[in-house]
DNA sequence: TATTGTTATACTCTATAACTATA
DNA sequence: TATAGTTATAGAGTATAACAATA
């Protein structure tokens, strides 16, 4: 049983991120939160008062597909609205959410370092700077 | 509006490979396969007399899930099944299927290149043996 | 007994269109 | 007129359980 793809870059990519991402929401379901979720509590907390529109154009998140997400945040108590005004609002950590916010940020580090350690020495400081150039090119 | 995560390795990879996969998609999307089809197509290609099971394995794919592929490929002409033995049949491309498996490869190989063409030249030939260690590790 | 193909089904994620209320 | 939030809905993709036929 052959894989004719195996040695394709673009493949192999999506088989490391499918892997990896795997792995991540392995260790977030520990906090009962899916990526998405777990992503949107740190980016509110380093962008305090974004907007639901904002934060999903960040995420790549429509707009409608954020309500039931940030309905969920905001069920757990871990984020409030602030309105803006009459029709928009920011978003802001709770207390609560600030604390979950850092263990997600703890999970996070975590996972980085185990995937970082997984790449022999040799290749692991061209891995960001390649990525990079991929998604922002 | 701050990235609280781009830096990340394993979120650019996420990143990197979700903009791949929609330019690969869409490149495919004028051969009207879906990516699965059209990897399902090379793969039977390269191995012949394959097993839907021992495919869905290599792909990814639960079993379940390859019963309506391999119908919509046998329905559009690609493959045809040979049977083994009583409960279970080899896939096999026909001669339309050959053709269309050559397209897509060359629809592939066209997107190889023009994902390693945005790596600058420094960090390319790390790429492959990077993700390969996180794919198969 | 275990495996292959199959059916049926449910759940997640994503995409689109349309509505409302406000800017 | 354009935008933010919302509702409803449809389409992928994926996961599980159960069954029949066969190894």
């Amino acid at each position: 049983m052959k894989d004719a793809l195996g040695e394709l870059p673009g493949y192999a990519l999506r088989r490391a991120s499918d892997k990896m991402l795997a792995k991540l929401s392995n260790s977030l379901a520990n906090l009962d939160l899916r990526r998405t979720e777990a992503t949107m509590l740190v980016q509110v907390q380093t962008n305090p008062d974004i907007t639901p529109s904002a934060l999903g154009e960040m995420l790549e998140v429509k707009r409608a597909n954020m309500v039931p997400l940030v309905a969920k945040l905001e069920g757990l108590g871990y984020i409030t609205r602030i309105p803006i005004n009459g029709r928009s609002f920011g978003l802001r950590l709770t207390e609560l959410g600030v604390q979950t916010a850092d263990r997600v940020r703890s999970i996070m580090l975590d996972h980085e370092q185990d995937l970082m350690a997984r790449i022999p020495k040799a290749h692991r400081e061209h891995l960001l700077p390649a990525l990079t150039a991929l998604w922002r090119s």
